[in-house]
DNA sequence: TATTGTTATACTCTATAACTATA
DNA sequence: TATAGTTATAGAGTATAACAATA
């Protein structure tokens, strides 16, 4: 595109110009820090997932829920939920039962041993945020977050 | 963990507030639609996958780039890097020449068609952020970027 | 010895369609 | 007919280790 010789010692930076006005790559750069926080203070000791996560903080916070409003609270397919809550089920950290009201649906909750790792895992995630968030201030992260809601509030257009 | 009876009808919302603190979640719903706007404009019509796509504009303004440094722009681990670019040779659109300087590295230059295809989708670009951002004003937007790239220059840490 | 890139493998996540049981 | 959930399948991303060539 342009005349070049050699760049010279592969250490050399980028020009990441062109991508700098994209939302996606400033998301999957912020995703990196943002994952290595995760597995360090929550995947790895707690063995669970991102998605295994965030549904077990949901459960918890959410009595007898079902799986279809699981799947929308956290844009994630219905086979997929099933399949990770077969993965929890396992583990005995939840059960399903049919409701009585409509017998299609499952009503989600945590065994005693679930509530317990969504507990701790609740409490871990605390110093994962101020890791993963150690160079902003409370107001830059306030509005960081704000503004990642107003973004994501499009999903469902 | 708190009682409960029935929850009613399966639309009922969901109490996410237990994951409005966390920096993952926000990043995974704001994903949602940055990606449907992404396949919609770019992927679908010019079958370029995401990471596809941030190479090509990356090698357009970087010419003779080294894997290596793609690698570290995107975040990109170094198999993934070859298994992608052997897609795009495929298809024609770069090509891959051994460096005089230092015979392991491999320089990456776009072809022709790589080039036409590369102006293409950064055009299409424009229209799918318009898109994914358009319930920002242009200082949030900016604000946005700002406060993502603080957070990913965590990433090198 | 260390680095660039490749190959191979395995695991996770995702999207889709087809199915069931209920409504 | 439509909906909640399941099953099955295939595609795509990612992480890891082992390797070849070169430095």
């Amino acid at each position: 595109m342009s005349p070049s010789a050699d760049v010279g010692p592969a250490s050399a930076i980028l020009d990441d110009s062109s991508l700098r006005h994209l939302l996606g790559h400033h998301l999957a750069q912020a995703d990196v820090p943002a994952k290595k926080a995760f597995f360090r203070h929550i995947g790895d000791p707690l063995q669970l997932r991102p998605v295994e996560f965030s549904l077990l903080v949901l459960i918890a916070h959410n009595d007898n829920v079902t799986q279809k409003q699981l799947s929308q609270a956290l844009s994630v397919s219905a086979p997929n939920i099933t399949i990770v809550l077969d993965r929890l089920a396992e583990r005995e950290l939840l059960t399903r039962t049919r409701s009585e009201v409509d017998r299609r649906s499952q009503h989600v909750r945590l065994t005693r041993k679930g509530s317990l790792l969504a507990r701790k895992a609740q409490e871990l995630s605390l110093t994962m945020e101020r890791e993963a968030l150690g160079g902003l201030s409370e107001a830059e992260r306030a509005m960081l977050f704000e503004l990642l809601q107003k973004v994501a509030r499009r999903r469902k257009l």
